[in-house]
DNA sequence: ACCTGAACACCGTTCAAGT
DNA sequence: ACCTGAACACCGTTCAAGT
Protein backbone atom coordinates (compact mmCIF):
# COMPACT_ATOMS: atom_id res chain seq x y z
CA UNK A 1 0.00 0.00 0.00
CA UNK A 2 1.50 3.35 -1.10
CA UNK A 3 2.47 5.64 2.26
CA UNK A 4 1.95 9.45 1.54
CA UNK A 5 5.85 9.75 1.16
CA UNK A 6 6.18 6.41 -1.27
CA UNK A 7 7.21 8.44 -4.22
CA UNK A 8 10.66 8.83 -2.07
CA UNK A 9 11.11 5.54 -2.84
CA UNK A 10 10.91 4.48 -6.32
CA UNK A 11 8.65 6.49 -8.51
CA UNK A 12 9.90 10.54 -7.85
CA UNK A 13 10.93 10.72 -11.26
CA UNK A 14 6.99 10.22 -12.05
CA UNK A 15 5.93 12.23 -8.85
CA UNK A 16 8.44 15.22 -10.11
CA UNK A 17 6.58 14.89 -13.67
CA UNK A 18 3.44 15.41 -12.92
CA UNK A 19 3.68 17.57 -10.31
CA UNK A 20 5.88 19.62 -13.21
CA UNK A 21 2.71 19.60 -15.94
CA UNK A 22 0.42 20.90 -13.00
CA UNK A 23 2.97 23.72 -12.00
CA UNK A 24 3.55 24.80 -15.76
CA UNK A 25 -0.04 25.08 -16.25
CA UNK A 26 -0.48 27.01 -13.77
CA UNK A 27 2.48 29.38 -14.03
CA UNK A 28 3.30 28.68 -17.71
CA UNK A 29 7.03 26.43 -18.53
CA UNK A 30 8.93 29.92 -19.03
CA UNK A 31 8.73 30.12 -15.19
CA UNK A 32 8.51 26.55 -14.22
CA UNK A 33 11.00 26.52 -11.37
CA UNK A 34 12.99 23.20 -10.01
CA UNK A 35 13.14 24.44 -6.89
CA UNK A 36 9.62 25.06 -6.43
CA UNK A 37 8.72 21.93 -7.88
CA UNK A 38 10.79 20.45 -5.26
CA UNK A 39 9.22 22.12 -2.82
CA UNK A 40 5.96 21.13 -3.54
CA UNK A 41 7.28 17.54 -3.62
CA UNK A 42 8.51 17.61 -0.50
CA UNK A 43 12.46 17.01 -1.47
CA UNK A 44 15.54 19.09 -1.53
CA UNK A 45 16.34 21.29 -3.91
CA UNK A 46 18.79 18.59 -5.19
CA UNK A 47 16.95 15.54 -5.05
CA UNK A 48 15.24 16.00 -9.26
CA UNK A 49 19.19 15.88 -10.23
CA UNK A 50 19.16 12.26 -9.77
CA UNK A 51 16.24 11.78 -12.20
CA UNK A 52 17.22 14.70 -14.57
CA UNK A 53 19.96 16.35 -15.70
CA UNK A 54 18.52 19.64 -16.09
CA UNK A 55 15.60 21.67 -16.22
CA UNK A 56 15.78 21.61 -19.77
CA UNK A 57 15.55 17.63 -19.78
CA UNK A 58 12.68 17.74 -17.41
CA UNK A 59 10.48 19.37 -19.58
CA UNK A 60 11.74 17.20 -22.91
CA UNK A 61 10.26 14.48 -20.86
CA UNK A 62 6.86 16.54 -20.72
CA UNK A 63 7.42 17.30 -23.99
CA UNK A 64 7.39 13.79 -24.99
CA UNK A 65 4.88 12.71 -23.02
CA UNK A 66 2.56 15.74 -24.78
CA UNK A 67 3.58 14.05 -27.69
CA UNK A 68 2.32 10.53 -27.49
CA UNK A 69 -1.02 12.29 -26.52
CA UNK A 70 -0.83 13.81 -29.88
CA UNK A 71 -0.29 11.18 -31.86
CA UNK A 72 -2.71 8.72 -30.17
CA UNK A 73 -5.49 11.35 -31.20
CA UNK A 74 -4.60 11.77 -34.56
CA UNK A 75 -4.20 7.92 -35.24
CA UNK A 76 -7.37 7.90 -34.07
CA UNK A 77 -8.87 11.05 -35.52
CA UNK A 78 -7.64 9.22 -38.90
CA UNK A 79 -8.92 5.74 -38.33
CA UNK A 80 -12.29 7.43 -38.05
CA UNK A 81 -12.08 8.97 -41.97
CA UNK A 82 -11.23 5.71 -43.68
CA UNK A 83 -11.38 6.11 -47.49
CA UNK A 84 -12.02 9.37 -48.02
CA UNK A 85 -9.34 11.63 -48.16
CA UNK A 86 -10.20 15.38 -47.72
CA UNK A 87 -12.43 14.25 -44.25
CA UNK A 88 -10.06 12.38 -42.82
CA UNK A 89 -7.42 15.95 -43.38
CA UNK A 90 -9.70 17.42 -41.64
CA UNK A 91 -10.30 14.89 -38.72
CA UNK A 92 -6.28 15.11 -38.52
CA UNK A 93 -5.84 18.71 -38.22
CA UNK A 94 -9.10 18.55 -35.85
CA UNK A 95 -7.20 16.03 -33.84
CA UNK A 96 -4.03 18.61 -33.51
CA UNK A 97 -6.99 21.46 -32.45
CA UNK A 98 -8.77 19.11 -29.94
CA UNK A 99 -5.21 18.31 -28.36
CA UNK A 100 -3.60 21.88 -28.76
CA UNK A 101 -7.05 23.10 -26.60
CA UNK A 102 -7.19 20.40 -24.36
CA UNK A 103 -3.01 21.00 -23.32
CA UNK A 104 -2.32 24.36 -24.39
CA UNK A 105 0.88 24.22 -22.38
CA UNK A 106 1.89 21.16 -23.88
CA UNK A 107 1.45 22.56 -27.07
CA UNK A 108 3.14 25.34 -26.31
CA UNK A 109 6.16 23.81 -25.17
CA UNK A 110 6.07 20.97 -28.01
CA UNK A 111 6.08 23.21 -30.87
CA UNK A 112 7.89 26.55 -29.89
CA UNK A 113 10.71 23.91 -28.53
CA UNK A 114 12.67 26.86 -26.99
CA UNK A 115 12.45 25.24 -23.82
CA UNK A 116 13.24 21.43 -24.55
CA UNK A 117 16.05 19.51 -25.79
CA UNK A 118 14.48 18.17 -29.38
CA UNK A 119 17.61 16.53 -30.86
CA UNK A 120 18.13 15.04 -27.47
CA UNK A 121 14.03 13.64 -27.73
CA UNK A 122 14.08 10.77 -30.03
CA UNK A 123 10.33 9.53 -29.12
CA UNK A 124 9.42 13.08 -30.01
CA UNK A 125 10.86 12.86 -33.14
CA UNK A 126 10.18 9.44 -34.39
CA UNK A 127 6.37 9.93 -33.65
CA UNK A 128 6.50 13.47 -35.55
CA UNK A 129 7.37 11.44 -38.59
CA UNK A 130 4.52 9.18 -38.00
CA UNK A 131 1.61 12.09 -37.97
CA UNK A 132 3.37 13.85 -41.10
CA UNK A 133 3.08 10.25 -42.80
CA UNK A 134 -0.53 9.93 -41.58
CA UNK A 135 -1.03 13.77 -43.39
CA UNK A 136 0.55 13.13 -46.71
CA UNK A 137 -1.46 9.82 -46.82
CA UNK A 138 -4.70 11.14 -46.69
CA UNK A 139 -3.56 14.11 -48.88
CA UNK A 140 -2.63 11.48 -51.83
CA UNK A 141 -6.00 9.57 -51.50
CA UNK A 142 -7.68 13.14 -51.36
CA UNK A 143 -5.58 13.62 -54.89
CA UNK A 144 -7.10 10.34 -56.38
CA UNK A 145 -10.34 11.60 -55.88
CA UNK A 146 -9.99 14.58 -57.28
CA UNK A 147 -8.49 17.05 -54.80
CA UNK A 148 -5.91 20.20 -55.75
CA UNK A 149 -4.53 17.83 -57.96
CA UNK A 150 -2.20 20.58 -60.04
CA UNK A 151 -0.42 20.27 -56.22
CA UNK A 152 2.58 18.78 -54.95
CA UNK A 153 0.89 16.16 -52.01
CA UNK A 154 4.19 17.22 -49.93
CA UNK A 155 3.74 20.61 -50.56
CA UNK A 156 0.04 20.60 -49.89
CA UNK A 157 0.68 18.52 -46.34
CA UNK A 158 3.53 21.93 -45.20
CA UNK A 159 0.69 24.06 -46.21
CA UNK A 160 -2.02 22.28 -44.10
CA UNK A 161 0.44 22.09 -41.36
CA UNK A 162 1.36 25.70 -41.25
CA UNK A 163 -2.83 26.20 -41.47
CA UNK A 164 -3.54 24.05 -38.26
CA UNK A 165 -0.23 25.47 -35.96
CA UNK A 166 -0.96 29.04 -37.64
CA UNK A 167 -4.60 28.85 -36.18
CA UNK A 168 -3.50 26.69 -33.06
CA UNK A 169 -0.90 29.59 -32.19
CA UNK A 170 -3.15 32.35 -32.68
CA UNK A 171 -5.52 30.69 -30.20
CA UNK A 172 -3.28 30.04 -27.75
CA UNK A 173 -1.14 33.22 -28.16
CA UNK A 174 -4.23 35.11 -27.95
CA UNK A 175 -4.47 37.20 -31.15
CA UNK A 176 -8.16 35.97 -31.95
CA UNK A 177 -9.48 38.68 -30.16
CA UNK A 178 -8.50 41.28 -32.65
CA UNK A 179 -9.89 39.35 -35.67
CA UNK A 180 -13.19 39.67 -34.20
CA UNK A 181 -13.29 36.50 -32.62
CA UNK A 182 -14.38 35.38 -29.20
CA UNK A 183 -11.60 33.99 -27.31
CA UNK A 184 -13.73 32.10 -25.37
CA UNK A 185 -15.19 30.33 -28.73
CA UNK A 186 -11.40 30.05 -30.31
CA UNK A 187 -11.13 26.62 -30.86
CA UNK A 188 -14.48 26.23 -32.35
CA UNK A 189 -13.73 29.31 -34.93
CA UNK A 190 -10.02 27.44 -35.65
CA UNK A 191 -12.28 24.36 -36.48
CA UNK A 192 -14.34 25.80 -38.70
CA UNK A 193 -11.45 28.32 -40.31
CA UNK A 194 -9.50 24.59 -40.74
CA UNK A 195 -13.12 23.44 -42.95
CA UNK A 196 -12.53 26.46 -45.03
CA UNK A 197 -8.90 25.51 -46.10
CA UNK A 198 -9.94 21.99 -46.61
CA UNK A 199 -12.97 23.24 -48.98
CA UNK A 200 -10.10 25.26 -50.71
CA UNK A 201 -8.58 22.15 -51.65
CA UNK A 202 -11.81 20.66 -53.12
CA UNK A 203 -12.35 19.77 -56.53
CA UNK A 204 -14.20 22.45 -58.98
CA UNK A 205 -17.35 20.38 -59.47
CA UNK A 206 -17.88 19.66 -55.95
CA UNK A 207 -17.34 23.70 -54.90
CA UNK A 208 -20.27 26.20 -53.59
CA UNK B 1 30.53 65.96 -29.61
CA UNK B 2 29.06 62.38 -28.23
CA UNK B 3 31.65 61.21 -25.34
CA UNK B 4 31.72 57.44 -24.51
CA UNK B 5 29.90 58.03 -21.17
CA UNK B 6 27.17 60.51 -23.10
CA UNK B 7 24.17 58.08 -22.68
CA UNK B 8 24.59 58.59 -18.62
CA UNK B 9 23.24 62.16 -19.35
CA UNK B 10 20.18 62.25 -21.10
CA UNK B 11 19.71 58.90 -23.61
CA UNK B 12 20.09 55.99 -21.78
CA UNK B 13 16.45 54.43 -22.66
CA UNK B 14 17.13 54.48 -26.20
CA UNK B 15 20.92 53.11 -25.55
CA UNK B 16 19.43 50.09 -23.15
CA UNK B 17 17.08 49.38 -25.94
CA UNK B 18 19.30 49.12 -28.86
CA UNK B 19 21.78 47.33 -26.42
CA UNK B 20 18.95 44.34 -25.62
CA UNK B 21 17.59 44.27 -29.27
CA UNK B 22 21.02 43.05 -29.94
CA UNK B 23 21.48 41.08 -26.49
CA UNK B 24 18.46 39.11 -27.26
CA UNK B 25 19.59 38.83 -30.48
CA UNK B 26 22.46 37.04 -29.05
CA UNK B 27 21.16 34.65 -26.11
CA UNK B 28 17.23 34.88 -27.23
CA UNK B 29 14.76 37.13 -25.91
CA UNK B 30 13.40 34.89 -23.08
CA UNK B 31 17.14 34.78 -21.40
CA UNK B 32 17.78 38.58 -21.29
CA UNK B 33 19.33 39.68 -18.20
CA UNK B 34 18.31 43.02 -17.06
CA UNK B 35 21.71 42.98 -14.86
CA UNK B 36 23.52 41.47 -18.28
CA UNK B 37 22.15 44.69 -20.11
CA UNK B 38 22.95 47.14 -17.37
CA UNK B 39 26.12 45.40 -17.03
CA UNK B 40 27.14 45.96 -21.08
CA UNK B 41 25.60 49.31 -20.79
CA UNK B 42 28.05 50.37 -18.10
CA UNK B 43 25.52 51.51 -15.53
CA UNK B 44 24.41 49.78 -11.84
CA UNK B 45 21.82 46.97 -11.89
CA UNK B 46 19.19 49.33 -10.89
CA UNK B 47 19.90 52.19 -13.26
CA UNK B 48 17.41 51.09 -16.28
CA UNK B 49 14.74 51.34 -13.34
CA UNK B 50 14.67 54.97 -14.20
CA UNK B 51 13.52 54.47 -17.50
CA UNK B 52 11.29 51.03 -17.45
CA UNK B 53 9.01 50.33 -15.08
CA UNK B 54 10.23 46.22 -15.04
CA UNK B 55 12.04 43.78 -17.47
CA UNK B 56 8.68 43.04 -19.26
CA UNK B 57 8.23 46.54 -20.03
CA UNK B 58 11.36 47.01 -21.59
CA UNK B 59 10.61 44.27 -23.91
CA UNK B 60 7.13 45.77 -24.59
CA UNK B 61 9.22 48.87 -25.64
CA UNK B 62 11.34 46.39 -27.98
CA UNK B 63 7.94 44.85 -29.56
CA UNK B 64 6.51 48.54 -30.35
CA UNK B 65 9.91 49.22 -31.84
CA UNK B 66 9.39 45.76 -34.01
CA UNK B 67 5.70 46.65 -35.02
CA UNK B 68 6.64 50.15 -36.61
CA UNK B 69 9.11 48.04 -38.56
CA UNK B 70 6.36 45.78 -39.88
CA UNK B 71 3.89 48.22 -40.29
CA UNK B 72 6.38 49.96 -42.69
CA UNK B 73 7.03 46.90 -44.43
CA UNK B 74 3.41 45.74 -45.05
CA UNK B 75 2.43 49.40 -46.31
CA UNK B 76 5.28 49.62 -48.73
CA UNK B 77 4.45 46.05 -49.66
CA UNK B 78 0.65 46.71 -50.22
CA UNK B 79 1.62 49.94 -52.19
CA UNK B 80 3.66 47.93 -55.30
CA UNK B 81 0.46 46.19 -56.04
CA UNK B 82 -2.71 48.72 -56.72
CA UNK B 83 -5.72 47.46 -58.07
CA UNK B 84 -4.64 43.66 -58.66
CA UNK B 85 -6.27 41.64 -55.10
CA UNK B 86 -4.48 38.80 -55.15
CA UNK B 87 -1.21 39.98 -55.92
CA UNK B 88 -1.19 42.39 -53.03
CA UNK B 89 -2.60 39.86 -50.96
CA UNK B 90 0.74 38.02 -51.56
CA UNK B 91 2.88 41.04 -51.50
CA UNK B 92 1.20 41.86 -47.62
CA UNK B 93 2.14 38.36 -46.83
CA UNK B 94 5.76 38.18 -48.62
CA UNK B 95 6.31 41.84 -46.39
CA UNK B 96 5.44 39.93 -43.65
CA UNK B 97 7.91 36.85 -44.04
CA UNK B 98 10.82 39.30 -45.02
CA UNK B 99 10.07 40.79 -41.79
CA UNK B 100 10.09 37.48 -39.44
CA UNK B 101 13.34 36.61 -41.89
CA UNK B 102 15.08 39.82 -41.00
CA UNK B 103 14.37 39.69 -37.26
CA UNK B 104 13.51 36.01 -35.79
CA UNK B 105 13.56 37.25 -32.26
CA UNK B 106 11.38 40.38 -32.94
CA UNK B 107 8.90 38.02 -34.42
CA UNK B 108 8.79 35.83 -31.52
CA UNK B 109 8.66 38.43 -28.75
CA UNK B 110 5.85 40.42 -30.91
CA UNK B 111 3.17 37.36 -31.34
CA UNK B 112 4.23 35.07 -28.29
CA UNK B 113 2.92 37.96 -26.12
CA UNK B 114 4.58 36.13 -23.07
CA UNK B 115 7.31 38.16 -22.80
CA UNK B 116 5.51 41.42 -23.14
CA UNK B 117 2.66 43.22 -22.16
CA UNK B 118 0.32 43.45 -25.01
CA UNK B 119 -2.66 45.53 -23.27
CA UNK B 120 -0.27 48.16 -22.51
CA UNK B 121 1.00 48.45 -25.78
CA UNK B 122 -1.45 51.01 -27.35
CA UNK B 123 0.62 51.71 -30.14
CA UNK B 124 0.98 48.20 -31.30
CA UNK B 125 -2.44 47.22 -30.92
CA UNK B 126 -3.22 50.48 -33.00
CA UNK B 127 -0.22 49.27 -35.83
CA UNK B 128 -1.48 45.78 -35.57
CA UNK B 129 -5.65 46.93 -36.75
CA UNK B 130 -3.98 48.74 -39.62
CA UNK B 131 -2.45 45.79 -40.62
CA UNK B 132 -5.52 43.68 -40.94
CA UNK B 133 -7.30 46.54 -42.75
CA UNK B 134 -4.86 46.09 -44.97
CA UNK B 135 -5.41 42.52 -45.62
CA UNK B 136 -9.38 43.01 -45.87
CA UNK B 137 -8.92 45.44 -48.50
CA UNK B 138 -7.06 43.74 -50.11
CA UNK B 139 -8.99 40.24 -50.33
CA UNK B 140 -12.39 42.45 -50.90
CA UNK B 141 -10.73 43.72 -53.82
CA UNK B 142 -9.72 40.07 -55.10
CA UNK B 143 -13.37 39.05 -54.40
CA UNK B 144 -14.41 42.01 -56.89
CA UNK B 145 -12.20 40.10 -59.52
CA UNK B 146 -13.23 37.06 -59.15
CA UNK B 147 -11.40 35.12 -56.05
CA UNK B 148 -12.41 32.69 -53.45
CA UNK B 149 -16.49 34.70 -53.61
CA UNK B 150 -18.19 31.91 -52.16
CA UNK B 151 -15.95 32.98 -48.56
CA UNK B 152 -16.69 35.49 -45.92
CA UNK B 153 -13.47 38.02 -46.74
CA UNK B 154 -13.36 38.70 -42.79
CA UNK B 155 -12.92 34.26 -42.70
CA UNK B 156 -10.08 34.65 -45.76
CA UNK B 157 -8.44 37.00 -43.82
CA UNK B 158 -8.70 35.13 -40.26
CA UNK B 159 -7.42 32.08 -42.59
CA UNK B 160 -4.49 34.12 -44.73
CA UNK B 161 -2.93 35.52 -40.92
CA UNK B 162 -3.04 32.06 -40.17
CA UNK B 163 -0.93 30.49 -42.85
CA UNK B 164 1.74 32.82 -43.51
CA UNK B 165 1.96 33.30 -39.32
CA UNK B 166 1.91 29.30 -39.30
CA UNK B 167 4.56 29.63 -41.82
CA UNK B 168 6.75 31.79 -40.20
CA UNK B 169 6.84 29.73 -36.66
CA UNK B 170 7.52 27.04 -38.63
CA UNK B 171 10.67 28.14 -39.88
CA UNK B 172 11.56 30.42 -36.61
CA UNK B 173 10.60 27.08 -34.21
CA UNK B 174 12.64 24.75 -36.56
CA UNK B 175 9.95 22.40 -37.81
CA UNK B 176 10.67 22.42 -41.53
CA UNK B 177 13.82 20.64 -41.18
CA UNK B 178 11.62 17.45 -40.52
CA UNK B 179 9.06 18.19 -44.10
CA UNK B 180 12.03 17.87 -45.99
CA UNK B 181 12.86 21.03 -46.52
CA UNK B 182 16.34 22.68 -46.25
CA UNK B 183 16.57 25.12 -43.13
CA UNK B 184 18.84 27.62 -44.98
CA UNK B 185 16.42 28.45 -47.79
CA UNK B 186 13.58 28.29 -44.99
CA UNK B 187 12.24 32.09 -45.71
CA UNK B 188 12.11 31.33 -49.13
CA UNK B 189 9.80 27.69 -49.05
CA UNK B 190 7.35 29.97 -46.90
CA UNK B 191 7.40 32.51 -48.90
CA UNK B 192 6.56 29.96 -52.01
CA UNK B 193 3.94 27.82 -49.92
CA UNK B 194 2.37 31.58 -49.27
CA UNK B 195 2.21 31.30 -53.66
CA UNK B 196 0.63 28.27 -53.14
CA UNK B 197 -1.96 29.70 -50.22
CA UNK B 198 -3.05 32.45 -52.74
CA UNK B 199 -3.38 30.25 -55.71
CA UNK B 200 -5.83 28.35 -54.05
CA UNK B 201 -8.04 31.51 -53.82
CA UNK B 202 -7.88 32.04 -57.81
CA UNK B 203 -10.43 31.79 -59.90
CA UNK B 204 -11.41 28.47 -61.26
CA UNK B 205 -11.05 29.85 -65.06
CA UNK B 206 -7.64 31.37 -64.11
CA UNK B 207 -6.06 28.01 -62.81
CA UNK B 208 -3.52 25.83 -63.84
C1' DA C 1 20.92 3.99 -5.12
C1' DC C 2 18.72 7.91 -3.60
C1' DC C 3 18.31 12.02 -1.04
C1' DT C 4 19.98 16.13 2.08
C1' DG C 5 22.17 20.58 3.05
C1' DA C 6 25.31 23.87 2.14
C1' DA C 7 27.45 26.41 -1.28
C1' DC C 8 28.35 29.16 -5.80
C1' DA C 9 27.18 32.25 -9.17
C1' DC C 10 23.57 34.14 -10.84
C1' DC C 11 18.59 36.63 -11.22
C1' DG C 12 14.59 40.90 -10.82
C1' DT C 13 13.49 44.49 -7.99
C1' DT C 14 13.64 48.03 -4.16
C1' DC C 15 15.44 51.79 -1.70
C1' DA C 16 18.29 54.92 0.74
C1' DA C 17 21.93 57.69 -0.51
C1' DG C 18 24.75 60.38 -3.52
C1' DT C 19 25.50 64.09 -7.58
C1' DA D 1 16.46 64.24 -12.51
C1' DC D 2 19.37 60.51 -12.84
C1' DC D 3 22.39 57.12 -11.14
C1' DT D 4 24.97 54.16 -7.40
C1' DG D 5 25.48 50.45 -4.03
C1' DA D 6 23.72 47.53 -0.86
C1' DA D 7 20.13 44.58 0.18
C1' DC D 8 16.16 41.00 -0.28
C1' DA D 9 14.20 37.04 -1.97
C1' DC D 10 14.70 34.33 -5.36
C1' DC D 11 17.01 31.10 -9.32
C1' DG D 12 19.82 26.51 -11.61
C1' DT D 13 23.32 23.57 -10.55
C1' DT D 14 27.12 21.11 -7.97
C1' DC D 15 29.02 18.35 -4.47
C1' DA D 16 30.29 16.34 -0.19
C1' DA D 17 27.91 13.95 3.13
C1' DG D 18 24.38 11.05 4.97
C1' DT D 19 21.01 6.61 4.86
Amino acid sequence: MPTPRAYHHGNLRQTLLNAAVQLAEEVGAEHLSLRELARRVGVAPSAPYRHFASRKALLTAVAEEATERLRIGMVTGAAAHRQQGLEQLQALGEAYLDWAEQHPMHFRVVSARDQIDYAAASGMAQRNQELRDLTLQALELAQQQGAAQRCDPQTLAVLARATVYGLARMQTDGHFAQWGLDPATGWQSARELLGVFVGLLRPATQKG
